[in-house]
DNA sequence: TATTGACCTTCCATCTACTAGAACCCTTAT
DNA sequence: ATAAGGGTTCTAGTAGATGGAAGGTCAATA
């Protein structure tokens, strides 16, 4: 399989596909002419690797999550552990954007947003926060 | 005031203001040392651009609100209208990732997370979504 | 056979918003 | 004189790709 149609079937763009070889995380095969030769395995990795990013995992995480799922000997601690992780810091975003979020539709409710320059923004930002 | 105080006072490390500078947000004048010389101005600028980027606006954002800001014959719908717009980029952003957390959130409890290799969170990964 | 067009290759640059570090200058106190 | 603690510039690196240029390859057609 070429990287066309690894990049169609894998939902990723060739140049992520050529950026995780650069980086390691596949190691597709050469044919004669110089053409990356993709193989099942490496179709399974990028679609993995797909989904894990869809995930926000980080690089990182993804190489390490690859190698977990290669080692059937693994423990699932081990995924658990990343995976748990990588929830809490979700959870953490997720907070700290709502708190960002409660602000903004505070500011913008409160701003008239006509032809006039005075502004609630304007002035929260000027000073220091609303409470 | 030296870049040091200017630093403490507007809660930005020093290599920040010199990178606000470097991307024309700032201009403070120069000694005959060569030593950056702050005024109240500059200052507030800085304050301004904390709590900006504090709210999650880009740089690019944050340079047009610092004119808006500075034209005292402004529209305040100008200034709504970056604001909404970020924050329906924020809204957008916490969907995504309380999509991610609920998912997350799921495949993590199905896992035993002990020593053996049976593993929904790579299940999950390897096949298509959980639904 | 020549050529077109769709593929593929590599390499370098760019994006965001800083941050780290090196090498060096200035000021003040001892 | 020297040492500490400022300040300066410069380059390079971070994450995770993405854009574009310059060129090689392949299959089909005129």
């Amino acid at each position: 399989m070429n990287i066309g149609e690894v990049s169609k079937k894998a939902g990723l763009p060739p140049k992520t596909i050529r950026y995780y070889e650069d980086i390691g995380l596949i190691t597709p095969q050469r044919g004669a002419n110089g053409y990356r030769s993709f193989r099942d395995t490496d179709m399974h990795k990028l679609a993995f690797l797909g989904r894990s990013r869809a995930l926000g995992f980080t690089i990182e995480d993804c190489r390490n999550l690859l190698a977990l799922w290669d080692d059937k000997d693994r423990a699932s601690a081990n995924v658990r552990a990343i995976a748990s992780q990588h929830l809490a810091q979700i959870e953490n975003k997720i907070s700290d954007l709502e708190a960002i979020r409660d602000t903004l539709s505070y500011l913008v409710r409160e701003c008239a947003g006509d032809g006039r320059p005075e502004c609630p923004i304007l002035d929260n930002l000027e000073n220091s926060p609303i409470e």
